[in-house]
DNA sequence: AACTATATTAAAATCGATTTTAATGCTAAA
DNA sequence: TTTAGCATTAAAATCGATTTTAATATAGTT
């Protein structure tokens, strides 16, 4: 956020050739999404301008900006000439994310499946990541610059399982829904006092078993009943 | 662009009440995208800020807003510190795009064969868009604004199809993804001297006449022989 | 000639002031 | 008491200048 850590002009030169300087904008996307999915940053609030340039101590552009990144996010939404506020969550929304989800995960995890190529290296991953997960304590809360916490790593874990299909566009759908199903998360362990964390150790362990073998119908079952499972501890109320 | 067009302030300002204003923002990514998707702006292309404003007599911010937001729409690519250019447009992306839309098409018209909640306007609103469209002369060049143009028609018909998942998800990707297909349709039209518009009236007749019957399979299967079809008429040549 | 450092230029990114619009409050007439 | 019209306030949107960064050109050294 300080120009002057930024700067790099003069004798910094040539010493900054390999660093990269994020520019504002980025790192104010960034601080505002990590805001929004942690559900800090509270439903259907009001996102003025000139809080935000106080807050993050920059201009209107760099805000701007950043807002216009979120809506892509479905993170906030706009209203022309009427400004920005934190998209609304209502348990139907909820209801079509984990509906989309299953949707869309069941024929990227055939996809995945019957990709042929790198396919040892791909389960050499998973069981990776599944071993690190099995072995992670999950925190109640979000932090996304820790890449060894839970949350980055139950993240790759499940981006994993469905990278295979050949498609970009599915690969940044997977990421958007699951963003969106993380933020519900985390609105209820914001708004609930106890919280029941569920054990998902297990199916994680089950699916993976299931897709080292190679069982297409069955690994999407246990993936999709995954999904359902979470469903169950997740009731919006407003 | 004017100003002195828009300004709805002193004595205009209670006869403005219903009228919509919209932001320079929105009109400029109107032009853009329209330009994006016609072909007219090249793949690869670098975006100048200082250009765009001259072009669009318009100052940076909004600009740079409408670029951000056409980041969204996979029309303009970004690289932080370096600015935006148009996004590519390669043989690979395209069969990307195609594999794609199969994909989530076919779940998206079977949900909304599925959906029994008001079936027969949905119907009814198909056969008329297809009787429109059946009665509208193709054109070769781009013009979203005309409403009874057959490339606004034809939009309409194929995500009405889809239109019934009960995810707005979906809807968007499938919207997302109908661009994407016809920015590729455009660019052969630019750059092929000869482009053999194929004839698609009967097949879309077909796919109607499966979805009225209710027969889920051949719907399907027609519609996606219906976007194989067009693949063969799509070559990509940089 | 090739390579490095410096200077120059061009463009991106940012800032803060100004303009425009929407929301709110107030007053007076029906 | 309500309601239309006006005034005020608050916020969004815009502008144009400035700053920062990246790309390019130039000069000097081995």
């Amino acid at each position: 956020m300080n120009k002057t850590i930024n700067k790099k002009n003069g004798n910094l030169k040539n010493l900054s050739k390999e660093v990269f300087y994020p520019s504002a904008t980025y790192k104010v996307y960034n601080e505002l999404k990590k805001s929004l999915l942690s559900g800090e940053l509270t439903p259907g609030k009001k996102l003025k301008i000139d809080d935000l340039k106080k807050q993050y101590k920059t201009g209107t552009n760099p805000i701007r900006e950043s807002l216009t990144l979120l809506i892509a996010d479905n993170l906030v939404t706009k209203i022309d000439q009427k400004g920005f506020k934190v998209s609304e969550a209502t348990q139907e929304k909820f209801n079509e994310i984990l509906r989309t989800r299953i949707w869309i995960e069941s024929i990227a995890l055939e996809e995945s499946m019957k990709n042929k190529k790198n396919r040892d290296q791909w389960e050499e991953e998973l069981i990776v990541l599944n071993h690190r997960l099995q072995k992670t304590e999950r925190s109640t809360i979000y932090e996304p610059e820790n890449q060894n916490s839970w949350e980055v790593i139950h993240k790759k874990f499940h981006l994993k399982l469905t990278s295979r299909s050949n498609s970009d566009f599915i690969n940044k759908f997977c990421e958007l829904l699951y963003d969106q199903n993380m933020r519900y998360r985390y609105l209820i362990i914001k708004n609930k006092k106890n919280y029941k964390k569920r054990k998902v150790a297990v199916e994680h362990q089950e699916i993976l078993n299931m897709v080292l073998k190679g069982n297409i119908e069955k690994s999407k079952v246990l993936l999709i009943k995954h999904y359902k499972n979470t469903s169950n501890f997740i009731t919006v109320n407003n």
